[in-house]
DNA sequence: TATGCGTGGCC
DNA sequence: TGGCCAAGCAT
């Protein structure tokens, strides 16, 4: 076991990328790029992490900041409850602790939004504590070198790899450690086409000497994404540069806490009167916007419709262009306003 | 334990 | 082209 940390250690001295965040050994700096990183592709996060450390370079600035300033930062990130419950758990941090990240494991795992694996990162990265994580990427490599081929997503698969990352990470610069595992996974230990002729740890593989390699691990079945119709209303106001949107701020698990023009079911008139607008509506779409998640797959209708009153409130009111940069919206609101004003 | 939550890139 | 993801978490 010695052997396989060392030598991914050396290997990732040598061949680990230059990724922002490793320039810092902030414990807050770090948090944000964890979550950021959750299900996230490195390439997508890199901007995102810059901006956000410009915008709120301390814990004290981001507890400051409200939510909508928050999500305009991660807008187009995806998965928006990552950034609210950042959100609170960096304002737990500064009334609880003073503004600093707790060291003690138990308190920052009892963070919102820090679960087991951002809170080793956090730990074994920022605090230098012999601290496991396990990811997708550790997932992997440990099964193919150990060859594990119980499934992924069980709770005896769960705790054999936090218990083999665990018995792997005791000794020196457990961070880097843990961050090679990980990049082990990203660079050379892929999902498809894995670049064996590459790997520091061939001689451990279990599964390359077997030729089983590409089979592990052995993922659970994906359910189909369930299909969606909708209908979007465009209710504007007033025209040129004057011109406003309605937009109002949803509170569901769906894109939880941004603002997006009023949507419902197959129904554009419903979304009007579930937003509680009172609109002149066209009779038909002026387009239509195709939007895919990961569970779900989203064909939007897009209608016009002017609304020249209307009452405002926390969750309603009318958005210029440049006001839209404020707050968060999601890439679908994105797609269905620029098929309704063509850019 | 199973499910829902975004997005963009890859082959 | 479309299926398959990618440094998880909460419920």
């Amino acid at each position: 076991m010695p052997a396989i940390r060392q030598k991914l250690l050396d290997w990732y001295d040598e061949a680990g990328r230059d990724l922002p965040w490793r320039h810092t050994r902030d414990p807050y700096a770090v948090w944000v790029s964890e979550v950021m990183l959750q299900q996230t592709r490195v390439e997508t996060v890199i901007p995102y992490y810059q901006r956000f450390l410009e915008s709120f370079p301390t814990p004290q600035a981001l507890a400051e900041a409200d939510e909508d300033a928050v999500l305009s930062c991660w807008s187009g990130l995806g998965y928006y409850r990552r950034a609210r419950l950042l959100h609170a758990g960096v304002r737990e941090v500064v009334a609880q602790y003073g503004g600093k990240v707790p060291e003690d494991a138990d308190a920052r795992r009892a963070l919102p939004g820090v679960g087991r694996y951002t809170a080793g990162a956090i730990g074994s990265i920022a605090f230098d504590k012999e601290e496991p994580i396990v990811d997708g990427n550790v997932t992997r490599v440990l099964a193919r070198l150990l060859r594990i081929e119980t499934q992924v997503g069980t709770s005896a698969t769960t705790k054999r790899l936090w218990s083999e990352a665990a018995q792997l990470v005791p000794g020196e610069r457990p961070g880097d450690f843990n961050q090679a595992l990980m990049e082990l996974g990203a660079m050379i230990c892929t999902p498809k086409r894995p670049r064996c002729d590459s790997c520091p740890v061939t001689e451990q593989c279990e599964a390359l000497a077997r030729g089983e390699v590409e089979r592990l691990p052995v993922k659970r079945e994906r359910r189909p994404p369930t299909e969606v119709d909708l209908a979007a209303v465009v209710a504007t106001r007033g025209r040129g540069a004057d011109r406003q949107v309605w937009l109002v701020k949803g509170n569901q698990p769906l894109f939880g806490g941004l603002w997006g023009v009023p949507m419902a079911e197959d129904n554009a008139r419903a979304a009007l009167t579930e937003a509680g607008l009172r609109a002149r509506l066209a009779s038909a779409p002026v387009g239509e916007v195709e939007h895919v998640l990961t569970h779900r797959r989203l064909r939007v209708d897009v209608y016009r419709a002017s609304a020249a009153q209307g009452s405002e409130s926390d969750t309603r009111r009318p958005f210029t262009i440049e006001d839209l940069e404020k707050v968060g919206i999601s890439t679908l609101t994105r797609k269905v306003l620029a098929a309704t004003f063509r850019g």
